[in-house]
DNA sequence: GCACCATACTCAAGAAAGTGACTAGTCACA
DNA sequence: TGTGACTAGTCACTTTCTTGAGTATGGTGC
């Protein structure tokens, strides 16, 4: 169970209230974990119990008081534990990408629709990426700042999700014309019909036959 | 709820096994979705209740009896309501991403060792998605298959699978590098009690000012 | 003959995540 | 004054996923 190493890792940076932490996890930022507002607050309750985190309060003068955290002593110990233990595998589960793979069979239009949107999306993360690595690393050259910098985690998980979105950025980019493509040249023949056949039985002709993957 | 709608995305290739589909979304091969075998033989379960898939039984001879599912015109038709659907966007929780924005304060050895191994599982990933467009493709071009295959979807989602485990070792295998030069600096001079200074309070010397993301 | 592996599948329970609300205070603007 | 946005946080319930087993058949190797 890893939100709360995620929460403890995010923490190392200083005290941070539970909204801002939300703000981090947030889907369209984050680049390590992606964790919802409530999911976020019980876990904070939790680690606080636990003594891995401990809070207090902040008054404010024009906005609601807030509660910040900061990771202890035990949570650093937890967290050293955690890194050395073995990691679980990582996997992607996307809608968008079953889409894709029903592609064949379903109205591409709106596939098409969403590749678009989500590479937009990819390219908006791609430039605030790039400007938080500028903020990160400040006026150090790259190389440099990895060398000598004295807090790089961040950093490197920022470049970990920069490297993703490029790719998928490129992926979507690259599939929505595909499929334009064949959309135009199946509105030039009737190839249509062909392509919509029932999936009974599983050998299509010209097609090699699928194997499913045999287990590494 | 997009478990159902991989089952059937990866039926339309005809007839299919749970456990044949167990080995398909195993988390080493699986590209677009991942499930455990339980998930799936329960998903098949309620989508033949459902109507959306239909089963026959196989009977086999040196092996145990099995059940083969295909996706009916009424899983079809919610395939293609699924495609038209707004998608959710998709994000990654990584165990060892958690740990590499955690490297300043934790022992870095596991981690370099555990960036290694990643990277040699993604090398063999890469190795095994190669080996599958080209089954896929067969004698054809990509360019030419991509224009004029039958069905490619699944090559679209292996080429998406390929791309993030090329991104995904190249990555590790940069990171692991940056620590390891960081350690044989730390080895050198005596940098490393600075380097797990308490994370209070949250600015330390000569970091730019962490600051977290704004909401886009 | 037993252990192991592959094929083929099932069950129970708990943990984690997601959905869909909700509360309260402050500020800016029409 | 009402609305919307932002800050700051909470609750109840449902769904999905994970864990940790288990069953059965047949083949192979020691």
């Amino acid at each position: 169970m890893a939100l709360r190493h995620a929460v403890l890792a995010a923490l190392l940076d200083g005290e941070y209230s539970g909204y801002q932490l939300a703000k981090a996890f947030d889907v369209g930022v984050a680049n390590f974990w992606h964790a919802l507002p409530q999911q976020l607050y019980v876990e904070l309750a939790r680690l606080e119990k636990d003594g891995l985190v401990a809070g207090r309060q902040v008054v404010q003068e024009t906005r609601p008081n807030k509660r910040v955290f900061r990771v202890t002593e035990a949570g650093l110990a937890e967290l050293e534990q955690f890194a050395a233990a073995v990691s679980k595998p990582s996997f992607i589960r996307d809608d968008l990408l079953v889409k894709v793979q029903a592609a064949d069979h379903v109205g591409t239009g709106p596939v098409i629709e969403q590749l678009d949107e989500r590479a937009a999306a990819a390219q908006a993360k791609i430039e605030l990426f790039g400007e938080l690595l500028r903020q990160m690393r400040g006026d150090v050259d790259e190389e440099e700042f990895l060398r000598r910098g004295d807090r790089i985690g961040p950093y490197l998980t920022c470049l970990r999700g920069l490297a993703f979105e490029q790719g998928h950025r490129d992926w979507c980019v690259r599939i929505a014309d595909v499929l334009r493509q064949r959309d135009a040249q199946a509105g030039i023949a009737p190839a249509q019909a062909a392509r919509k056949a029932t999936p009974l039985p599983g050998v299509l002709p010209g097609r090699a036959p699928r194997t499913l993957p045999r287990q590494p």
